[in-house]
RNA sequence: GUAAUCGUAGCUCAGUUGGUUAGAGUAUCAGAUUGUGAUUCUGAGGGUCGGGGGUUCGAGCCCCCUCGGUUACCCCA
């Protein structure tokens, strides 16, 4: 028999998490509304042209995709054998498979700006909550299905934009109770920049890689995966020089300005960050010149969030600011920038912190006993006008006995129970009994919404 | 893709250098109790010890393979 099981990396959430999560995704949401972005939904698959070569050749690996329908059919057998042939050597093809599953949620977007670049207002201010997949290995905070919360400015070039996004990371982690958070900032320009002075812009990726892990591996492993990846000794001093800039944010500014001279890049990069924090007090925002962040197509500022220092989980949320993301789909000039949340480990962030309000797990206000066939008749209309009063209420299935009963409302939670028997009936009332107290009562039948209400 | 580690009742876990019929707590069901629960007492059901192969007189335990979970690397939210 088959032994019922889920996929490697997947869950399935239960009432209490369905629960918590709504929570905060309705936080983040009614955030993202507060802003003035609008809800987008696209497919949860895309054509994998769409997707393919966005993400890095790592990005490639982890895509999930889907197999084509129909291959077995004796008039598409070659074509599926050729196609199979390609893929032993390692190559995609559209033989077998022409669709897979979205892996993460600005990809989309931009194509579905590309794809109504006409009937779009600008500048296009959009938010999605959806499902993301990623055939990575799954490990502690880490998932292959997981829900992001993107929100996206496109058609601005304005940095008033960075400054609301960063306005919004701090509303939510505060309305969440994570004010502890961390907000790290850089621009993509300044590692250009360094990229420059360190041998050639084409050194940027490497050079980028290799920084962004110092927090893990330490700096002499740093120099170390430098030297690997061909960086020049002379250069990976001045790399090292710009990585043990510190201080206070106006402190780094300078060291950096400095560390940089008259490069052009690392101006305009420098004077997008004075602005950003100049008009983003009150935020724990930092600079942190060896954030990086693996996308390619982050052009400008770049936005790292983490959870507070005392737990151990990688990043929450990031963004960034990208000039020409619809390029990629024959739309160029659509410059934008947009940041994330990655709701799941927001999840497991506030479970460790036992952050998630109390009076979340509601359930049934009133469970009717079951106290016969006929009584539990008469029950019905009673319970009708309950609910029409806004009250949730449900009759017990079956007229067992009342321990029975009493412990199904403990299971469930549910705070009090209503006895509406023979006697009951006779005398248009009902017993009702809070569980928690134990305290019981006989209140009119007229008079149950109104007590029930407070 | 690489590595470590775990897998015994619905759940949490014991299980001696390899030795009779694999245990406990909890949950479930029944009874003490046919209109008043969370406590208590009595009893019952529940297992291919993840799966397959091997060593052995004998394997939950040792060896090999495999599947699944967890964690780390790579990469990432």
């Amino acid at each position: 028999m088959y032994k019922p099981g889920i996929p490697q990396g997947t869950r399935d959430f239960s009432a209490e998490t369905v629960q918590k999560r709504n929570y905060i995704l309705q936080t983040i949401k009614n955030v993202f509304e507060l802003f003035g972005f609008q809800p987008l939904e696209t497919p949860a698959m895309e054509n994998l042209e769409t997707l393919m070569g966005k993400y890095g050749e790592e990005g490639d690996k982890l895509i999930f995709k889907i197999l084509n329908n129909g291959l077995s059919d004796p008039k598409n057998i070659d074509k599926a054998k050729a196609g199979f042939e390609k893929l032993l050597e390692g190559r995609n093809t559209v033989e077998l498979t022409e669709r897979a599953l979205k892996y993460d949620l600005t990809i989309p977007f931009a194509r579905y700006v590309a794809m109504n670049y006409g009937q779009l207002t600008f500048p296009f201010k959009r938010y999605q909550v959806q499902p993301v997949w990623r055939a990575d290995r799954p490990q502690k905070g880490r998932y292959r299905e997981f829900t992001q919360c993107d929100a996206d400015v496109v058609g601005s070039t304005s940095l008033i934009n960075e400054i609301e996004l960063v306005n919004i990371y701090h509303t939510v982690f505060t309305k969440l109770g994570l004010a502890q958070y961390e907000l790290k900032i850089n621009s993509r320009k300044i590692l250009a920049a360094l990229a420059e002075i360190s041998g050639g812009i084409d050194k940027m990726t490497d050079i980028t890689i290799a920084i962004d892990k110092i927090d893990k591996i330490g700096i002499d492993k740093v120099k170390e995966e430098l030297k690997q990846r061909r960086i020049l000794e002379e250069h990976i001093v001045t790399i090292e020089k710009y990585l043990h800039i510190d201080g206070t944010n106006e402190d780094k500014l300078k060291a950096v300005t400095n560390l940089f001279q008259n490069n052009e890049t690392a101006k305009n990069g420098i004077d997008e960050l004075n602005f950003i924090l100049t008009h983003s007090k009150n935020i724990n925002l930092s600079i942190d010149f060896t954030l990086a962040r693996g996308l390619n197509y982050y052009t400008g500022t770049i936005l790292e969030a983490k959870a507070p220092a005392h737990v151990k989980m990688g990043s929450i949320g990031g963004g960034g600011r990208y000039d020409d993301l619809t390029g990629l789909f024959a739309v160029p000039g659509i410059a934008g920038v947009g940041i994330s949340f990655g709701v799941d480990r927001i999840y497991d962030v506030l479970e460790e912190l036992k952050l998630f309000p109390q009076d979340l797990q509601l359930s049934t206000k009133v469970l009717f006993f079951n106290m016969g066939k006929d009584e539990s008749l008469a029950a019905l209309p009673l319970m009708q006008a309950l609910r029409h009063s806004g009250i949730s209420c449900e009759l017990y299935h079956e007229p067992v006995k009342m321990d029975k009963q009493f412990k199904y409302a403990d299971k469930k939670n549910i705070p009090f129970i209503i006895i509406y028997g023979s006697n009951e009936i006779a005398t248009n009332e009902v017993v009702i009994k809070n569980l928690k107290t134990g305290h019981q009562q006989n209140i009119a039948l007229k008079n149950l919404p109104s007590f029930l209400f407070n």
